[in-house]
DNA sequence: TGTACATCAGTGAACGCGCGTTCACTGATGTAC
DNA sequence: TGTACATCAGTGAACGCGCGTTCACTGATGTAC
């Protein structure tokens, strides 16, 4: 409660979540170049004019998106990251196997929406979010490298074999949330409530197997 | 020459190509979505109303897109597998890996505009697309872990760990064309020609690793 | 505390524009005899 | 081969509609004294 803002502050970003909200919630059935600036506004609830006073266009609103969406989910990677990295090596892995997954899966049945709009804008039709996301996800790939450097079965590894490593965990959680999505989505329809625990127990032994690969990635040369 | 069909069929087709060649054309820089149906046309070269002789909608021209891009990738996998096939086991992989990641690149380099329809669309807005994707895609995977299944590494392996595998395959095969895309064109707008090679060279890394997980899965339990 | 003025988030009317779709048409190609 | 009729890919005018953007506005909130 230190620093409150004054009411007329306070009513302005109430709009501005409105319509973010009320965007992300259509972009789970079309894409970001699709979505028009009268429809976010009527579902909304205000004039399509409020919508310039927060941003310029959708594509400026689409990278405060992209903010939203993987600024929370930094914050719950990080946690994870110095939580497991404590305990590598303890066992074979399987354990922090584990808590990766149900971080992704608990992502996924929190912010359902979020995850769909980061897999499909990815490599949607607008560059300025591409860029953001693309800026995003190789911040998380430096910090998983960090984290990895840090621990024993790093040692003997090259720079650049690190990143790749790091890069191959990145991409394989953004597959693993869009995959549960679908899954989800699947279980939602009536296709059972097994479909997204197949879909992480796929995720695992995928894992497993990059982490294999890992281990073994020195013996040769 | 057998079968020449009338100069009128034949008339047909052409328009119908036309149709979609300058719908891939338009699609390098949007989505499908966003993509307009006089847009198409007024690039064809044809009047609004003559795309109704050959697709419904756009999500149909959509679909046949989908079929055009992963028919010619298919036949050039198909070709891939067999060709590796016959040697697998005769070194430890690396050739192989060096021929898979030349396939991609080398389909990526004649047919950039196809890649980028498909990474774009794969989780795109259209959901008749998505679907025809997901589609194709399953059906590589399935044939992938029909090969690995013929060769001797496999002894041992569950039904479901070789699928995963294949999937593993399919989905880096995927992300590498998208990744080499970004890289070819960083070069074309003045990065450097390595940017490609720096990509190709990652990619065979990570199957390396994929491989070295590979022959250690069935040392553990 | 009260008053006078400034700020500015949200409004509502108006605009010109390109969209998807309909319809009756034209004229080259195909077919029957 | 020639003639009469059928087919149908592509045309062009017309439609109603929702779009993004502009503009002058209103009235609640903020500020100076």
């Amino acid at each position: 409660m230190s620093h409150t803002l004054g009411v007329r502050q306070a009513q302005k970003q109430k709009t501005r979540q409105a319509l973010l909200d009320a965007a992300l919630r259509l972009l789970e059935e079309q894409s970001l170049s699709s979505l028009g600036l009268r429809e976010v506004t009527r579902a909304a609830g205000v004039a399509p004019t409020a919508f310039y006073r927060h941003f310029r266009d959708m594509a400026d609103l689409g990278v405060a998106l992209v903010e939203e969406a993987l600024g929370s989910l930094h914050t719950a990677l990080t946690a994870l990251l110095s939580a497991t990295g404590d305990r590598a090596g303890e066992d074979d892995g399987e354990e922090r196997i584990a808590a990766t997954v149900e971080l992704i899966a608990a992502y996924v049945r929190t912010h359902p929406a979020h995850v769909r709009f980061i897999a499909r804008e990815q490599h949607g039709g607008v560059q300025a979010v591409r860029a953001a996301i693309g800026g995003q996800l190789a911040l998380f790939t430096q910090e998983v490298k960090d984290q990895f450097a840090r621990e024993p079965e790093a040692a003997g590894w090259a720079e650049d074999d690190l990143l790749m490593l790091a890069g191959m965990y990145v991409d394989h959680m953004v597959m693993t949330a869009s995959a549960l999505l679908e899954g989800g989505a699947a279980g939602a329809a009536g296709a059972g409530p097994g479909a997204a625990e197949r879909v992480a127990a796929r995720a695992r032994r995928q894992l497993r197997l990059i982490s294999l690969g890992r281990r073994h990635w020195l013996d040769e040369h």
